[in-house]
DNA sequence: GCTTTAATGCAACTTAGTTGCATATTCTTT
DNA sequence: AAAGAATATGCAACTAAGTTGCATTAAAGC
């Protein structure tokens, strides 16, 4: 996958093949993981895994957020869009809806909503 | 303060004084706590804290997420509004404009937004 | 006031994520 | 292409917010 090696040749960090494994799953996630959901695809330890991570960030190729299992949720920065989490049964879904909120001096990543899931209303 | 003591009369859990003094503060605030900022205000065991927030929370008195420092926030559920985190200083800012969402079929409780506040623009 | 039921404190535990350090790999320079 | 500087990796030990089991205590119903 050529353009994953470019994203990373564009910035001051190596390119290593811990990077580009990472980067190649969450390119084809159409959701956010974990490192708990990956961890048996990757062959690196897991201080490697968060480290990257990290550099990932500050490179902003990547997005991350809390989500209620205590547990952190990355994603590649490709076509923006908001995640709904639900309290109940902890699913995260991506919303393409078009949220509607401006902040002027603020610069906004993400929009994370809080709630309960239409599946765990129906089953009340 | 009657009103606390009524919203837990409202609910099927008991009235005691660690769930009083835990209200107290959460009413008494500006902004979402976690436990480490009001600890030093409580005289009870951090199980009872956490134990009761989850009672709360069942209860829909409360209202929690995670922010990016690892801790989970708290807030009473008075006026709905959303939270800006910022990725950078951790800081967390109360949204009082309106965010214009709607998902039919879903519960929204908190609108959290990710991004760089104001001040960590301006200081780059 | 007595009984049932739920709440509390304490200490031990859980687990996602982090850190220090020795080694290995990447990138640059000649 | 080899050497050298700089960064990345693996391993193991650690951190800390939050949870759990259990014996004791307090609240609510009768």
């Amino acid at each position: 996958m050529k353009n994953i090696e470019e994203l990373i040749l564009n910035t001051n960090i190596k390119l290593t093949s811990a990077r580009m494994a990472i980067l190649e799953i969450f390119f084809e996630s159409s959701k956010p993981l974990s490192y708990e959901d990956i961890k048996n695809n990757l062959s690196m330890d897991k201080a490697t895994f968060y480290r990257n991570i990290s550099k990932f960030e500050e490179e902003n190729i990547i997005n991350s957020f809390e989500s209620n299992d205590k547990k952190r949720y990355f994603e590649v920065k490709k076509n923006a869009h908001s995640h709904f989490i639900c309290s109940q049964c902890s699913k995260i879904e991506c919303i393409h809806k078009e949220a509607n909120i401006q902040l002027s001096g603020y610069q906004i990543d993400n929009i994370i909503i809080k709630g309960i899931c239409k599946t765990c209303l129906e089953n009340k």
